[in-house]
DNA sequence: TAGATTGTTAATCGATTAACAATC
DNA sequence: TAGATTGTTAATCGATTAACAATC
């Protein structure tokens, strides 16, 4: 295979194919099926199939897939054989909830700094960090070299602090306020909007 | 049009532009276009108007659609032209900054219940609402015909919670927690889950 | 060996885009 | 009227599924 583009809908199920593997792993079983891991996560086994093969072959024959060697594979396709440095901007509740989250860390990132440009939080400490400003932002992440971002700030705010962030070098924002962001080439964005989720489903009852 | 099925995908852009001409109409603009509407999301004019023309005919050639009717339109097709109630289970940071986020009201949602299984928490306030065991859980939703939940409890409690709500008569699940969950034909569950994102995002880095 | 399951191909299905007549 | 933009059709593009030879 000479490096053709892999289509982002199947970049998008790797992580969810990883996290499923790694519930298996923990519950102590060693192999699994394209049959077995589709059941779990809802998605046919034809398909699990044809995603995996964009990468290569890790599968046998006859007896399936070696859960740990397959996510190890799955960790360095999405690289995150590594651990990621995160930089959290605004210190809200959702901006608390995420840093003290102990769930990032085995899956390859750690919030390394946060950011919140009320006055009376700065110096203010969640966990191991303390609260800078954001007049900080642009220089500490340049000189942190995060590239990866949480955006919690409120939506009022969101494109200023974007444009802030694409300034100090970061190339993939987690974006959790509720508006769409403009960002130049070459920099991701994943939204998550609780209301829109909401909203997708109310439409069916 | 008779009847025929949506495509989910199309269903799940109708939120994204509700919000995208929310916004719109809170600078004080009275109309756009699919061509602005498709800048602002990015996405494009063309699907724009075939998304839209599923559920009827929305503009007028020449100038558009009207901005406020095209949210009433969408707020009907969405259900969200009224206000829904609820649960939150898992009353740890992520269930906290869920219950006191103030943006869910006018996007036609309204938290009205959290439940919880750690005793120490049990009657503690979070807002007006009062921290309720999870022994009381299908009862509670049951008596107040709750048929959305948000989930925010650890990936080891995830499937038991998820199957008191379904016993509950719960529809359609917002799971916080980083595990698939199994669900009857019937309802629907929404994930959000921040380590998914990020891996996915990686890929490209 | 016999049964199971992979990786891959071809066929099907579905989604997106381009183009344009209709019309405001 | 002239310019703009819709709703829709047909063409293109992409994703999913079914099927099966290969092989553990």
């Amino acid at each position: 295979m000479v490096g053709k583009e892999i289509p982002d809908i199947i970049v998008g199920r790797l992580p969810i194919y990883l996290r499923a593997l790694r519930h298996m792993r923990e519950d102590g079983q060693q192999t699994t099926s394209s049959q077995e891991l589709g059941k779990q996560v809802g998605i046919s086994a034809a398909q699990i199939r044809k995603d995996l093969s964009q990468f290569g072959e890790f599968g046998k024959q006859g007896t399936g897939y070696l859960i740990s060697y397959l996510i190890d594979k799955l960790c360095e396709i999405l690289k995150v054989d590594r651990v990621w440095d995160v930089a959290v901007v605004g210190a809200g509740d959702m901006g608390h909830a995420l840093t003290r989250y102990q769930g990032f860390f085995n899956r390859g990132f750690r919030i390394t700094m946060i950011f919140d440009n009320n006055p009376d939080l700065l110096g203010k400490k969640i966990g191991d960090l303390t609260i800078q400003s954001t007049d900080a932002l642009v220089s500490a992440l340049k000189a942190g070299k995060v590239s990866l971002a949480m955006l919690t700030v409120p939506a009022t705010a969101a494109q200023k602090i974007t444009d802030l962030l694409v300034e100090a070098g970061v190339k993939a924002i987690l974006n959790y306020a509720p508006i769409s962001l403009n960002v130049p080439e070459g920099v991701i964005v994943q939204y998550i909007d609780p209301s829109t989720h909401l909203q997708r489903m109310t439409y069916y009852l």
